[in-house]
DNA sequence: GTCTATAGAGGGATAGAC
DNA sequence: GTCTATCCCTCTATAGAC
C-alpha cells in the first residue's frame, strides 16, 4: 500500500512492477494489484484499458529503469573488462530474479508481441552496449582478437539470466556469484593488463 | 490427447508435463490437464491428492529424464572440454525453454521445499558434473590451473539458462548459440589441445 | 477406477451511482 | 476520478453414482 503522496495511476503501476516482478504476468491478478494499490476496481479501468494495458505500462517503466542502472555502470571509469566486472558484480537481489528477464518465462507475454517488445528490446540493449564494449576493449589490445563482441556479450547476459536460475533453484544468492567468477576467471585472461 | 496404450496415471503426469513446460506451474490448471489426459476430474483425484501432487509427480519425471539425457552426453567419447562443448551444442528446442529451468521463475514452485526439490538436485547435480569433468581436464592439463571446477561449471549451466532467456526474448534461438559460441570462444583457449 | 454434479472462491471486465 | 454492484467464467476440490 502507497502513500498519497502518488498519484492512483502511479500506485497502480508500482503495484504492478511488484507483482509482475514477484509473480509474473499469469500469477499476477487485477484484485491483487487494487489491493496493493489501495484502489477500487473502477481506477483500475478508468486509467488503463485492462490488465494488459496496466501491465504494459509497467514493463516498460521496468524496462526503462534497468536500462538506467545499466547505463550507469557500463559508462563507469576503468577498462572495458572492469566495466563488465562491475557490470557483473554489481549489487542485486539475486533470489528476486531479473525483473526483465523473468517476463521471458511467461506464457501469456511471449504471446503477446506488444508485451515481449519492451523486454526482447531491452535485453538485445543490454547485449548491444556489452558488444561494443568489448570490440573497443579489443580494438585497444585489450581482448583477445579471436573474440566476437556479440558473442562474448550474449554469454555475459546469458549467465546472469542464469545465474538468476541457479541462485533460486537452491535459494541461495551463492550459485550467482559462483558462476560471474567462472565467467570472470575465463574473461580475464583474454583481457590484456590495464595501462 | 493420448492413445489408450498409456494408463490413466500416465496419460495425466505426461500431459502436466507438458503443460508445467508450456506454461508454467501458475498457468497450468486441472482442467487443462483433464481436458489433455482426456480423463475427468475424478480420475485425477483417485490417483493423486491434488495439483500439487500431480506436478510433483510430473517434475520429478521430468528431471531423471534431464539428468539420463545429460548423463549420455557428457559421458560420451572425447577430452573433457570436447564432451562439455557436445553438451553446449546438443540439439534442444530452444524457445521451449528448459522444462527444468523454467519452474524456477513460478512463485507456487519457489514457495514450496517440496516441489522445489527435484529442480534444485537436479540443476545441482549437472554443476557437480560438469564440475569434476573441469577438474578431470585441469588435472590433466587440458585446462588453464587457475580455473576452479565449480565455477566454471556455474557459468556453463547458467549460460545455458540464461541463452534460453535470450533466445524467449527475441523470439530466435539464435541468440542462445550466440552466446554458447561465445562461452566455448572463452573456454577454448584454457583447454589444451587433445592428445 | 472413472464419471458427472456440485460448490465456494477468485479472475477479469462492465455498469452506473456519486 | 473513484466507488460499489454485478456478471460470467474459470479454478480447485469434494461427493457420490456407476
Amino acid at each position: 500500500m502507497y502513500s498519497t503522496c502518488m498519484t492512483t495511476s502511479e500506485r497502480l503501476i508500482e503495484s504492478t512492477r511488484e507483482l509482475l516482478w514477484e509473480r509474473g504476468y499469469v500469477g499476477t491478478s487485477p484484485k491483487a494489484i487494487l489491493e496493493r494499490a489501495g484502489a477500487g476496481q473502477g481506477s483500475m479501468y478508468h486509467h488503463f484499458k485492462g490488465k494488459p494495458d496496466l501491465a504494459l505500462a509497467a514493463i516498460r517503466r521496468t524496462a526503462e529503469e534497468m536500462r538506467a542502472t545499466v547505463e550507469k555502470v557500463l559508462t563507469g571509469p576503468g577498462t572495458p573488462y572492469q566495466r563488465i566486472e562491475a557490470y557483473l558484480r554489481r549489487e542485486r537481489d539475486v533470489l528476486r530474479g531479473c525483473p526483465v528477464g523473468r517476463l521471458t518465462m511467461d506464457p501469456d507475454v511471449i504471446a503477446s508481441d506488444e508485451l515481449r517488445a519492451p523486454v526482447d528490446e531491452t535485453l538485445d540493449w543490454l547485449r548491444e552496449r556489452l558488444a561494443s564494449l568489448v570490440e573497443e576493449g579489443r580494438e585497444q589490445g585489450r581482448f583477445a582478437a579471436h573474440l566476437n563482441g556479440e558473442e562474448i556479450a550474449a554469454a555475459i547476459v546469458a549467465t546472469v539470466q542464469g545465474g538468476y536460475v541457479l541462485a533460486r533453484a537452491s535459494g541461495s544468492p551463492a550459485a550467482f556469484d559462483t558462476g560471474v567468477r567462472g565467467l570472470l576467471a575465463l574473461l580475464a585472461p583474454a583481457a590484456a593488463r590495464e595501462g
